[in-house]
DNA sequence: TAAGGTCTTGATAACGCTGTCATTTGCGAT
DNA sequence: ATCGCAAATGACAGCGTTATCAAGACCTTA
């Protein structure tokens, strides 16, 4: 096993060229003969050369690496899934990957300095934010002020200062409550997400399009207020499944909280989907663990990701001329929590 | 806002001393007058100076950052808390945490490739290795070549060239199952996880031993094989619920496992806890998602993963005389799936 | 008071690479 | 052959720290 120790002066004696050269070659900058850059590639390859990060980030002003903030998310595939689009992305381009988990429990006050000192310390290039971070004035400022090119997943409102990426949450969201409008139902709960994420909204206002579509009245009490996680969402299924007028089917806009309201409908002895159906959004993997499973909406967590760390990176590179905005569908995925009402006093007699 | 560019000459003239006596400072070295520790100081604040890392890595050959190299997990939350923990103890001793994520469908060439690239790419300063990485012989004898400082999580073989930390899984395995017996119930099945995991051979270790300590005789037929994940903990419950002499409880070794057993138990309609008991090993997320909700053993993610980080890099700092095994315990969370058999034809008449 | 330490501090040379800019080479046109 | 221009290459100065080692400051002790 070679002492891999070798660094660019070996390389430019065994290739017979000056360290200019092999860096230029590493760099695949343009200007090199094909035949020296073949001769330096093999010198490379002979010697197990890697060039050493800190050298290149010390003279070339840049680390190769780029960083990922996210708070403690609700749900921990979603970071993972995430994580791993962006670190496809990376490793196809040559960059590292920094991580920075960062308290959601803290203020804005405190996310900022976070941001801070994130890159202060780390001297990343280039941070990606998902959702809520990416909406969070104090980051998107810190990050601003200390020149990091950023790119952000799901914000509220994309601007030309960083690209973005996000999923057709609004379109999703229609087209699950048309498919509950199509098995029959009429009186659809829903339960709304954390208002920090604007994916809430945009969910939220999918629902109604879709109601409004189809001609039904939307009725406010049929909405209740959920954060996105599990107890929120069981709170808001037994709410809405001890109402008066109960709803035949809730849609809760993601999965953790319909895994909440299938568990509020089992401690209620209600059958799913025979007497309640249940319908979730992301597709994670809880929406198959449920019993039922869940029939949802899949958001491509992964290909967002990576998308959006590709495009960042082309933009270190300069190889863009201006901040992209990837919008992403997300497919119906149905599974046996949602099924036709059941038939009513009235339709029965 | 100051143009956070202050470098350590900036420091230094402010200060009115040599950047050596600043670098002093900033590294808590020895031997600086505590007058001068606390101008320096003062001066660093004043300018919001922070070190340049690559200038740092490249003088003082160490990056000081630490790497988390990890296999695509059967359950999210797992490689998530790990992540938080390694993270938690980085940041008080001012590491950066690199990752890389390995996918676990390659050979163990391409894992122990992936290793060494990892560390010749980022020079990470030490690495921590969950399971199974930890007891990968390639990616151990690449990290060794290398001369990486390394942390396992969960190894079969603790040795004393890496400190590791791990759970006590068999004694959790053995207290859960005593639960079990102690509310009535003698035909317990076991769902085993993956072999490549040392624990899963510990948990069933632990099971035995506690089948053993209760006088009750082992029953091949009651334990089936898994992986850890929930697919075959599905299969296993449904040709376990199937069998001839049906259990009246099924201890699955984690808890995606056991979440699929309930799973099968609900296809077959028998009702859990009143027909079959069923726990799960972990106290993941989903132990307290499923319906009912899993009766497990809690194991310390976080504070094992915190611990190893911190003896990793005292380790590095060269503080240590010997390398540290420590073992944590998993402490019986009992839920709702578990509860005393239903009687039997014979206690009936 | 001087000798002999020990504790503090600083001057300067790396560390391994990239950026800048000058120089050389190659090659088609004259 | 020769010129001219673009392509290819190299020399060398940093980049912002830490390491080495020497020098200065200060304190004990005789």
């Amino acid at each position: 096993m070679t002492s891999n120790k070798a660094k660019i002066t070996d390389v430019a004696a065994r290739a017979g060229v000056s360290i200019k050269t092999v860096s230029r070659v590493m760099n695949r900058e343009a200007n090199v003969r094909p035949a020296t850059r073949e001769r330096v590639r093999q010198a490379a390859a002979a010697l197990d050369y890697k060039p050493n990060p800190a050298a290149r980030g010390l003279a070339g002003r840049r680390t190769f690496a780029i960083g990922l903030l996210y708070e403690n998310p609700h749900e921990y595939s979603y970071t993972q899934r995430t994580l791993e689009g962006v670190f496809a992305s990376c490793e196809q381009a040559g960059y590292a990957l920094l991580l920075r988990p960062c308290k959601d429990d803290s203020g804005e006050r405190s996310r900022a300095q976070a941001a801070r000192d994130f890159v202060d310390q780390t001297r990343v290039d280039g941070v990606i934010l998902p959702a809520p971070l990416s909406d969070d004035a104090g980051v998107l400022a810190a990050l601003r002020a200390s020149d990091t090119p950023t790119a952000r997943i799901a914000p509220g409102a994309p601007d030309d200062s960083c690209c973005s990426v996000r999923a057709n949450d609004r379109d999703g969201a229609r087209a699950l409550t048309k498919h509950l409008l199509a098995l029959g139902h009429r009186r659809i709960a829903f339960v709304a997400g954390d208002p920090r994420h604007d994916a809430s909204a945009q969910r939220l206002a999918g629902y109604r399009l879709g109601l409004q579509e189809h001609g039904v009245a939307p009725d406010d009490a049929l909405v209740a207020q959920g954060m996105f996680d599990y107890e929120s969402g069981q709170r808001a299924g037994r709410a809405l499944l001890t109402s008066p007028r109960r709803p035949t089917a809730i849609f809760a806009s993601n999965d953790e909280m319909a895994a909440g309201v299938v568990a509020a409908a089992h401690e209620m002895a209600l059958a799913v989907p025979a007497t309640v159906s249940v319908a979730g959004f992301d597709d994670s993997p809880i929406a198959s663990r449920t019993w039922p499973a869940l029939s949802t909406a899949r958001q491509p967590v992964f290909a967002m990701a990576a998308a959006l760390t590709r495009d960042l990176i082309a933009q270190l590179r300069g190889e863009v001329e201006a901040v992209r905005h990837r919008v992403f569908d997300c497919p119906l995925v149905l599974r046996a929590s949602s099924a036709p009402p059941a038939p009513t006093n009235a339709e029965r007699e």
